[in-house]
DNA sequence: GTGAAAGCGCTAACAG
DNA sequence: CTGTTAGCGCTTTCAC
């Protein structure tokens, strides 16, 4: 069975591909084709097994109906949730989805950009950017290419984003740990430090602390390079809680860091939270199980994939004036016995 | 800046869109073409920021340089890291990479291979199948169409796959249990039941039992219908722990099943695995970390999305003549204190 | 109501 | 060494 082209449907009809074409796009009506020809071409067209080339439409078109996506791993859960999301929602206006990880590197997110925008594979791209300069996307910008930022924006970038309030989920999580009794909290990040949603969460942490008349300790705030997690966390940890650092309860900026913190902890014997209060931002379907159950800053994601896809779609479909726009959306604080009270 | 095309490029430099296409694909030297020129068109085409349209090349050529991935869900950490292999594998080769959810749905499934193959997205297929027949996949292997069966086969389908031993791994599991004391292992299975991967697994369950002389207790063996986990496992649980069935030991056929289960013993104030031993199809990063840490078959992610790259590349590239080939991987039982001495 | 013809941007056979 | 030409399969304008 060889594939069907509309040459050859309107061949074996004998009528033309523009009849063919028109009645298969749902435009025979308002072509005033009769009813019962539109039929005939429906059924001959469904008896040939036709589907149409959508290769060949979107030449022609200038529309393939595909999406990309760019996030660091797709196989970090919270980017596979959103992608799922970002499918789902997809779907529904008919678009599919082109996915591509850039393992946090600029340059490989630069190639992948390139590959989806300017040779032309989708029509509109959803990226979580690992970049520092907003050049790639002001260049987007003023192609009037349709892209919508999550996750992490640039600063002086004006354009489309979706974004969870990272400091103030941050500051949430660092005064209730405050609350709790925790006194000396210490803090795990990651670099590269220029991604917004870290910085951010920095920044919330500090922020915290001031509002509440502490002063920061630059000896509880570690950071680790995000390739190297696993190798370094144990050697963080055993810092925090020697007699020069004696941090109490440790925040953990991502889920990466929270597996492997986690990890270690359970290695060097630690009891949490009496040796150990833990956090972490970003919620895992892990951290209801462990033991105990660990605390998180929840993001969520699949309103933030559902978020991107409509301000997406907005884009492509709107016209060159449009306003950009911002969604910034809520976290919340999902608090388990990782952190509970100071003296339990 | 708008998008520069062949014709642009050429008329800039008073040559052909020959010259420029062939220069740019390498073809250059092969045509004979002076090394002088191909250096001119190179920078040219550079200085006006050209790159091809893939979608007019793909038109042309037949040739997208995209692979098809469908899986039950993007979301499940099982096909996420699969993906993210699949992916580099893919990139190594220039491919990319469209991704879609069937969502366990035969029909939605069909609709997908419609979209990806029917309609010319992409060069091949690597899919999960949640089909119960072999229909799709012998129209699509007569129509020489390139595809690999990855996670799960269809009897009496004779194609690329790549599997696991499921059966065997369960086998591996179940003797562990039994090694360990455990008497009264209980199965928890999944619908639909003709996923091969499952029914593989329920067998290598009965055929272990049978080995050791133990007859199969149909009381043992639950099956909960996939959309619905969370609602079941607290019943069937409770069920396996009456005095009428005294399960001592639960083996979760996959990973949902199995992180559900450890939130109902959670909130059911059980203990493991003095109340109930328990291990799990699929290895997770939570297991590592639950309380106490869960025992898991564990599958080889990244080997079977490299395997099935490999295998899809080779249907492409090949001859039609080409023999099918099935990659057999094993699996490796990774023991931890969830189902430790019986008597602990 | 229907068809002819142009053309999206590219590649490749063929000609010179 | 380089150019001409013919499509890939589709949509869409315009003409009848």
């Amino acid at each position: 069975m060889k594939k069907i082209s509309l040459k050859e449907v309107a061949e074996a009809l004998g009528v033309s591909k523009t009849l063919v074409s028109l009645v298969l796009n749902n435009k025979g009506s308002e072509h005033g084709i009769s009813v019962e020809t539109q039929k005939r071409v429906q059924e001959k067209a469904k008896e040939m097994n036709y589907y149409p080339n959508l290769v060949a439409r979107g030449l022609r078109t200038g529309k393939s109906n595909i999406l990309g996506l760019i996030v660091a791993d797709i196989s970090n859960a919270f980017y596979s949730k959103i992608a799922r999301s970002i499918e789902d929602k997809a779907a529904e206006a008919g678009y599919h989805l082109m996915l591509c990880s850039s393992d946090e590197d600029p340059d490989r997110e630069n190639d992948l950009i390139r590959l989806l925008k300017d040779r032309q594979q989708v029509n509109g791209i959803i990226v979580s950017t690992t970049q520092q300069k907003p050049e790639t996307f002001s260049r987007m910008k003023k192609d009037g290419y349709p892209f919508v930022l999550i996750d992490r924006y640039l600063p002086r970038l004006e354009c489309d984003q979706v974004m969870v309030d990272n400091a103030n989920g941050t500051s949430k999580m660092v005064e209730h740990l405050l609350k709790t009794g925790y006194k000396r909290i210490a803090l795990i990040t990651i670099s590269p430090t220029h991604l917004s949603s870290i910085r951010d969460r920095v920044t919330g942490y500090k922020d915290a602390l001031k509002r509440n008349n502490i002063k920061v300790d630059p000896k509880l705030i570690r950071e680790i390079p995000f390739d190297d997690i696993r190798n370094s966390m144990r050697k963080e940890i055993r810092e925090l809680l020697s007699p020069q650092v004696k941090a109490d309860a440790v925040f953990l900026l991502n889920n990466n860091l929270a597996l492997s913190c986690l990890e270690s902890i359970q290695e060097m014997n630690l009891r949490i939270p009496q040796d150990l209060a833990v956090a972490s931002f970003d919620d895992l379907d892990a951290f209801l199980l462990c033991y105990p159950p660990v605390t998180a800053v929840s993001q969520p994601m699949q309103k933030i994939g559902e978020e991107a896809v409509k301000l997406l779609l907005e884009q492509i479909d709107a016209p060159p004036s449009r306003q950009s726009r911002i969604a910034e959306l809520e976290t919340s604080l999902v608090i388990r016995k990782s952190c509970g009270s100071y003296l339990s």
